[in-house]
DNA sequence: CATAAATCCTATAAAAACTATAGGATAAAT
DNA sequence: ATTTATCCTATAGTTTTTATAGGATTTATG
């Protein structure tokens, strides 16, 4: 599962991309319209901030503003930014991989295999839909 | 990523697989095997056991084995006993849904609905392989 | 039937990760 | 100068994960 600070993330974002003509929003407004705590909350967009996939303004008429158009963000970037590996175990992991302690020889285990599967299986959605993508239908 | 716990009794259930002809296998053969702390595991064979994954005799010439061919155990049931859910979020859960506190109606969440998917690519290959599936090959 | 061998069971400890909060520093607008 | 809002870092609280401990129970066998 993903942790409530990728969850809480994505939400923003949909915020942030739902109102992308309005200028800079405030950390306040995401908060209280998606229920999340407001200094957790300020500590991920600070991040997300710090990793360039926003921008800020201070002081008054300030807030948070996406550095990107929606459709340029894909939904893999948030989740290894803030969770870490998306594959299932470190040894099939791209980003994060470790070798496996546990069998002699990942070229020929079998789980290794399988799992690689699913991590391909998985990316393939993740790295191609966007925050485009996850926009409120309506 | 997968729990420590789920990533040994996979290793686990490997070896059991691999040696389905030998009768009951001692937790401390499997423990020098495949790496992994004796009594941690026999905690998770226990949990595999009260599942009805795995059966057991208990004294001399006593061990653990599989109570179904390997081909019968999907890989999907062994993650969802030790790690719980699969999907990435709460409200996409098959097993363990609850309802999402960030969004207004889940029907039409755009991101309810990407991870939807997610867990569907991923559901096709765990249910689908099994302990068959990931035996070493040679 | 005594002994050794092995799992059974429950408790608990240690460490790590996750979630959340606090409070002052800094910058910008007016 | 004042107000507004993000910036930054520390830390507290909670939960989860990982691992260990130790006696209870069951079984095989000489």
């Amino acid at each position: 599962m993903l942790s409530k600070k990728t969850q809480y993330a994505f939400h923003a974002l949909i915020h942030l991309a739902e109102n992308v003509d309005k200028g800079p929003i405030l950390i306040s407004e995401i908060a209280q319209e998606k229920n999340i705590s407001i200094k957790f909350l300020e500590n991920i967009l600070l991040e997300l901030k710090n990793a360039g996939i926003l921008g800020s303004k201070k002081g008054k008429g300030g807030g948070y503003y996406l550095m990107r158009p929606p459709r340029e963000v894909p939904l893999a970037r948030i989740i290894r930014l803030l969770d870490g590996p998306i594959a299932l175990l470190p040894c099939v992991s791209l980003n994060y991989y470790e070798r496996c302690e546990n069998c002699k020889d990942e070229a020929i285990c079998g789980l290794n295999e399988v799992m690689s599967k699913v991590r391909d299986a998985t990316l393939k959605i993740l790295e191609n839909k966007t925050l485009k993508d996850i926009l409120t239908r309506n």
